[in-house]
DNA sequence: TGCGGTTGTCATTCC
DNA sequence: GGGGAATGACAACCG
């Protein structure tokens, strides 16, 4: 058995480590000193890095490193920034794992706001911070605290653009009681134990991919606790047990819920669930881990582990998966039924998904498919359920969810919209969909056509022999009945599976009445049209997502220049500033070189000169040479007339001003957090 | 019972 | 000019 030539199907795999893989060989290479590019100086030790990794993971760094592209630069931290903190930060960077005291918690924490460090929710120090103090700390007194350093912090250090600050819910009474989006806090859990105020070195553990899951582990060898830290979709801290299910957990928005954006929002991003659900599975398995650390708990014990999708804005695609959904939802309901989920958390959670299809599948076998076919099955079904067995191979997951305990289709019909890049008559994967018990039969190509044995069956060949249960099946028998009075001399299946010239040749060998004759041309005119309209519904569907996407984008983009704008403005306004104050200490000094210093501040700081110098594109004619011949011209006459002692002084002057419009010229977002 | 989504069918247009 | 594909419009069904 082959697959047809002109399928074109597209499959897209996402490796679940890859990310945590290259994370930790950074860290190698670090600790190797091998390909740093940076020096970051902090109080009197320095410390080697990628400059990529800290720009990807600090908006500081990323404001002072995106516009370097010099080699072996070097970084001096703000005075405010200890090494205590920074280390901690640093190797957080490149583990994901953060450790920390309760000494050194509240410094890493300032140091991790100062520094705009990502992915250091305050949820996490809002929590820890009261619990590893003396218990005089409560969390509102940290939050004021943070406000009182972001306070301080901005007037001496602008560094951070989104560096979070204190929420607006602290007057709430309980301090720990999630409020709103915007105000994620933490929660202990029931089951945490009440002080954990000792002595540990704790590590905040948001491996891999410092995203997806977010867990508190205490040190190898200690007492073990966990906190439920409640994200702002987690309005309780009572946890249903479906909630500790990984598909459960997602909530679903809507019965119809933008299935197919799935994959026109996701670009097919089937397996890329594989990577959350390996998180998930992560918070509810004891499979061994290679860090030491990690000791998860039973999920039984109502343990579990923060997702940070509760912590962060949904992405744009993650509201559409497909999995999201009620669908999904009536699919571990259906799994759930059958027993699947009774032996949650006793270590067999997930791996009773092949017991699920085992138990969903069709007693009386499957129909054959490719090996292709299979293949692609199998990985997809893995991207959903990843201990998937091999062994299903013989019993593909759709073959299952086609004849699931409910026994209703439409439990998995977002299948049917997963873009696999083909139309879904083209796709191996869900081609037998629409076609109850899999009827498609093995052969090639050219025998599937002539015998008309494909898998394009309409609904008329599928039904051909059941009964008519509704008003759709009373059509179906009205064609039936026509079929019977026609009494064809070929089954009707190949009518709309033939090709042209197979069926040109049928018709003709057959010798067929004319009532046979239309009715047969009807059959077949109807059968293709049926499958242009679906193939032309799903277009329109992609294209509407498409559509859809780009908008999004597009707005991003939108709202990412205007933040660029608002921060060349501050600069502009702050380089204006600098050099009216200066040109004001310049005008009580009546020497002919202050009076050419004046002329050349007022020549820089001229609103022409300035748009001359940010944008010599968009003004060519003022950008000429002649201007930057006239500042050099002063510059030299300044310079060469200068008497020594003034010189000095003026000099640092120029230098400042100089520095001061090569800063908004070439880094204008980036105002210096040293100055 | 009304409503929105889905699907099949017909008519028309385009290639 | 004929056939196939694409697509808008309509109707029926379903949850």
């Amino acid at each position: 058995m082959s697959v047809d030539g002109p399928r074109t199907s597209v499959f897209t795999f996402e490796s679940a480590v890859h990310s945590h893989h290259v994370l930790r060989s950074l860290d190698k290479l670090r600790q190797k000193g091998i390909l740093c590019d940076l020096k970051v100086e902090v109080e009197s030790r320095s410390f080697r890095a990628h400059s990529s990794v800290l720009a990807s993971c600090s908006d500081y760094f990323y404001t002072r490193l995106a516009n370097h592209s010099r080699p072996n630069l070097t970084v001096s931290l703000p005075v405010e920034v200890t090494v205590e903190g920074f280390e901690a930060l640093l190797q957080f960077a490149y583990t994901a794992k953060l450790h920390f005291t309760k000494e050194n918690i509240l410094e890493i924490h300032r140091c991790a706001k100062l520094l705009g460090f990502h992915n250091l929710d305050k949820a996490c120090f809002e929590f820890l911070i009261p619990k590893l103090s003396d218990g005089g700390t409560t969390a509102q007194e940290v939050k004021q605290n943070n406000e009182n350093q972001s306070s301080h912090e901005k007037s001496q250090a602008a560094c951070g653009n989104n560096i979070p600050t204190g929420d607006q819910n602290s007057d709430t009474g309980k301090d720990n009681v999630p409020q709103d989006a915007e105000t994620p806090c933490a929660t202990p859990s029931t089951d945490c134990p009440p002080d954990v105020s000792r002595d540990k070195e704790m590590q905040l553990d948001l491996s891999p991919l410092h995203t997806k899951s977010t867990s508190y582990h205490i040190g190898a060898g200690q007492e073990q606790f966990c906190l439920q830290n409640c994200g702002p979709q987690l309005p309780s801290a009572s946890v249903a047990r479906a909630e500790l299910c990984p598909f459960l957990s997602m909530s679903g928005t809507g019965d119809n819920e933008k299935l197919h954006s799935a994959t026109a929002g996701c670009g097919g991003d089937i397996l890329a669930m594989e990577e959350e659900l390996a998180m998930d599975v992560h918070c509810v398995s004891t499979e061994p881990s290679t860090d030491k650390d990690l000791n998860i708990p039973n999920i039984t014990e109502g343990h579990f582990d923060q997702h940070e999708r509760d912590l962060i804005p949904p992405a744009d695609c993650r509201h559409l998966c497909p999995l999201n959904t009620t669908e999904a939802r009536n699919v571990l309901d259906s799994i759930a039924n059958a027993g699947i989920l009774s032996d949650i958390g006793t270590n067999q959670v997930f791996d009773t998904t092949e017991q699920a299809f085992s138990d969903l599948a069709p007693k009386d076998g499957v129909a054959e498919r490719s090996t292709v076919e299979r293949e692609v099955a199998e990985h997809l079904a893995k991207g959903f359920w990843p201990n998937l067995s091999s062994t299903l191979t013989e019993q593909l997951p759709l073959d299952s969810i086609e004849h699931s305990a409910a026994g209703n289709s439409s439990d998995f019909h977002w299948l049917k919209h997963l873009d696999l890049g083909a139309a879904p008559d083209d796709c191996p994967f869900l081609r037998d969909l629409s076609s109850n018990g899999g009827q498609m039969s093995g052969g090639d190509s050219l025998s599937k056509e002539d015998t008309g044995d494909s898998s394009c069956i309409s609904p008329i060949n599928s039904r051909e022999n059941s009964e008519c249960e509704s008003d759709v099946d009373s059509v179906q028998c009205d064609t039936n009945g026509q079929i019977q009075e026609v009494d064809l001399p070929f089954p009707v299946e190949q009518i709309s599976s033939m090709t042209r010239r197979a069926f040109l040749q049928m018709l003709k060998q057959q010798r067929l009445t004319p009532e046979q004759l239309e009715f047969v041309q009807d059959v077949r005119r109807r059968s293709k049209n049926r499958v242009a309209a679906q193939r032309c519904r799903k277009r329109k569907i992609d294209c509407i997502y498409r559509l859809e996407g780009d908008i999004k984008k597009l707005m991003s983009e939108k709202e990412k220049l205007m933040q660029d704008r608002n921060q060349l403005r501050l600069s502009m306004e702050e380089l204006r500033q600098n050099l009216s104050g200066l040109r004001q200490n310049l005008s009580m000094d009546t020497s002919p070189q202050s009076e050419q210093l004046q002329a050349l501040t007022r020549y820089v700081s001229s609103d022409c000169h300035t748009s001359v110098l940010l944008t010599p594109m968009a003004s060519p004619s003022l950008a000429g040479p002649d201007q930057e011949a006239q500042a050099n011209t002063c510059l030299d006459a300044f310079l060469s007339d200068s008497v020594a002692e003034d010189a000095a002084a003026l000099d640092s002057s120029i230098a400042f001003l100089q520095d001061s419009v090569q800063t908004a010229v070439t880094q204008p977002s980036a105002p210096e957090l040293t100055e």
